[in-house]
DNA sequence: TCATAAACCTAACAAGTGTTAGGCAAATTT
DNA sequence: AAATTTGCCTAACACTTGTTAGGTTTATGA
């Protein structure tokens, strides 16, 4: 009983793939059962069902994300670091599994219920991670007194956004990205001390 | 001669509506059909395939972005200036219309060749402003010396993610939104011309 | 060695896919 | 009034879809 999810596993990370690729729908079981030099039918074995694969991809994802903000709330730091930690995170986790991360953030549409809603709350649960932080960030006065939903909105888009453009090849290592990033989200929610004469208060 | 293609209009602002709905392969040709309460085949008789609508939605978006782009830059304006333009011109195209948007920002990787090459081109040609105007703002030394791809990309992170959030019932009008953008993005990119103690130069 | 279970197979299904051919009726133009 | 165009129809096509049933091979463990 060393490895009894191998071949499952194995299965996963090709449909993540496929999945990214072609788009959930475009993907058929047969393109997946291919890439992996079996017959279509033999999927079955394993999965009652395409839409279970596309369930587990998502759920995982949603869950390592989750648990990686649930790490970052324990550990005390103030907003700022928390923050910093939480895009940190996100971004390694994303960049980690391109192909898993694209089905997480595009493809889970494809979900249907009872999936969809347990998804969703999931992905509110996660998103209010970030919210808090922000608005813990204002209330420390840290924070610019921006509207919060506005704030998460806006850092969540900046890191989610990722996907479209990162490149493994790129010169740009994931934690260099996540300062950078950080310093840019923080440029823009960070209390100004002083008065900059090309802002107005 | 008047509205030659008034019912062509018609067929691409349903299909719109269905691809982003349930995405441009799980929706079928009878589904744009049905919602206009025609058959299937007669849809044939505007396009000559499922993909020449998509096309059309996908390089019409492209075009109405990249044509703003350039009134913005047009007109004389300083960096700033006008990159709080380009942020209402595409938040105000978005708005106008979400479904389109939404096909055009997500559903144009079901193109397939030439449409796919094509569509990167002007896809690029419309980054390329974004960045020329950023690139710019750093010369007039008005925004910090960032990497301006990575701004950009910031940028475009923000303004497009809109369109997984925004609601035409929400509080917020589009106006507001990109003014709030605004102050959010250049909060990061203005140059600090004093020093905030919490802010490492 | 034998039993059990895991992994995969062939064959087939019912339903749905984009698309074409050819025709009919109404509107528009000549 | 005749000719043409526009918009839509029915019927069908060749093919692909997810999935199931039932059987065979391969590995595992007693």
């Amino acid at each position: 009983m060393k490895e009894i999810n191998n071949r499952k596993t194995q299965i996963i990370t090709t449909s993540a793939t496929l999945f990214e690729q072609k788009g959930y729908d475009a993907c058929t079981v047969r393109d997946i059962a291919n890439a992996l030099d079996i017959e279509a039918a033999s999927l079955y074995h394993h999965f009652k069902s395409k839409e279970e694969i596309l369930s587990i991809i998502c759920f995982e994802m949603a869950h390592k994300l989750i648990d990686a903000m649930d790490e970052t709330n324990d550990i005390y730091f103030n907003a700022e670091q928390k923050l910093r930690m939480a895009i940190e995170q996100h971004l390694g986790i994303i960049v980690n599994d391109l192909s898993k991360s694209a089905v997480f953030l595009f493809e889970w549409k494809r979900l249907n219920e009872p999936f969809l809603s347990e998804f969703k709350t999931l992905r509110n649960q996660y998103e209010n991670g970030f919210k808090q932080i922000i608005t813990e960030g204002i209330q420390e006065d840290v924070f610019d007194d921006v509207d919060s939903k506005f704030a998460v909105l806006s850092v969540l888009s900046s890191v989610n956004w990722i996907i479209e453009w990162y490149k493994p090849t790129g010169n740009m290592k994931p934690k260099e990205i996540a300062e950078k990033m950080s310093d840019f989200v923080l440029g823009g929610l960070r209390k100004k001390l002083v008065t900059d004469s090309n802002y107005k208060q």
